[in-house]
DNA sequence: TTCATATCGATATTTTTTTATCGATATAAT
DNA sequence: ATTATATCGATAAAAAAATATCGATATGAA
């Protein structure tokens, strides 16, 4: 077992698992019933005996030769397995304009995070309400973490400010960061930290796109 | 040669160079003149030898025994091979509050994303501008790729009308789409897709905390 | 100057991941 | 009822990635 894994599943294929779940999602709405690991393959691009041995984490049933795996128990299985069902309460700090389109996000509860509220330096949205959900200067931001235990942040700060925000989560009580900013963190290997890096995603893009246009000369 | 690789150079190896890029931009903020791989392995959270393999795609010269790398040289080689410094324009489809978030988020000059202009439905969005770039009606979309030559669009719609609009996108010419909506796309192969899956990146982020909190006891 | 040491770059080893193979079996066709 | 076939699940083989090792060398200390 690597860092990069728990327990018998490795990190790939929780990254896989969420693909499988939008592709399962069209075909139930298509009313399809079964799904063979052949078609899914096809879908999400990848081999038929990875996501064999993706589902065998996920699934309690069988699937069944010739037929394949029922689409109604694999997204319950794999919802199941991600988490979804089991919500997470996170505030996020930092409201801007991507705070704000987080904040106003109402499909994250599809997948059990919860946004309770959020908190900002600007006197001009302090005290507004997104989604229902208010927003709150930093000041009080320890507190609410200790009243509600809260385990999980979502950081969409400026640049400049998320360090010293991340550590001020981090000595609140907070374990988890998901991190919006371009910033860089510097924390203890204790604490999980995603980076939603959006340079990392449009260098792969563009990679790919070169290598589209090269083919088609 | 898989399909997950440019040339020599797998896909998690390009994942890993903007996290040494930001590393290395702290590190020349503080005015440090030379990285080790020890030292920028300790920072991401990685293996020396895995930094050593991945540098050696990039820079141009070399690292010096017993001192390392020198930062703005590799800075400079990381950015070049990422293609930072080769801007693609792109459109973006969609103004909703995700995409205004987008639109605004001045950093994608940073590496190499110019969004030349915005497209929705909406009439009470139409005809104003963010960040000094046009929001136009999508009936627009086809004319603007063909004059310009646009291969990149940055898909921000409501979920339910994504595969209708990168249908139209690529009929129109886009051989990139970067797609910031809940969909899933079914697309040709021939087409360059990058899935910014807020739900697979808040299922790893959820799993690390599991794992922090049961080793805290 | 000589020696000790940190680090590179190359390569060897180990581990992980992907891909292929194959016997068993559910379904449909004859 | 028999046969053909698609698919599963397990496992074997191949490929890729991560990790460790090691000779060479730049630097600073003795």
């Amino acid at each position: 077992m690597t860092e990069d894994s728990f327990g018998p599943v490795s990190l790939v294929t929780y990254n896989r698992m969420p693909l499988y779940l939008k592709a399962l999602y069209s075909m139930r709405e298509k009313g399809e019933k079964f799904v063979s690991s052949v078609a899914l393959a096809e879908v999400v691009r990848d081999n038929p005996s990875v996501v064999k041995k993706d589902l065998s984490y996920a699934i309690r049933g069988v699937g069944k030769p010739k037929v394949g795996y029922e689409v109604g128990a694999l997204i319950e299985d794999i919802e199941e397995f991600l988490g979804y069902n089991n919500t997470k309460e996170a505030i996020l700090v930092g409201v801007g304009r991507l705070g704000q389109a987080l904040m106003g996000y109402e499909g994250f509860s599809k997948y059990g995070l919860n946004i309770v509220a959020g908190f900002d330096v600007d006197d001009n949205i302090i005290g507004k309400k997104i989604n229902g959900k208010e927003i709150l200067p930093t000041g009080k931001i320890a507190s609410v973490i200790d009243k509600l235990k809260i385990k999980v942040a979502i950081l969409a700060t400026s640049k400049d400010k998320a360090q010293f925000m991340a550590d001020l989560l981090v000595k609140s009580g907070i374990r988890a960061i998901w991190n919006f900013t371009p910033a860089h963190l510097i924390l203890s290997e204790e604490i999980a930290v995603k980076n939603e890096d959006l340079a990392a995603s449009f260098a792969i893009l563009s990679m790919q796109l070169k290598e589209i246009l090269r083919k088609e000369k």
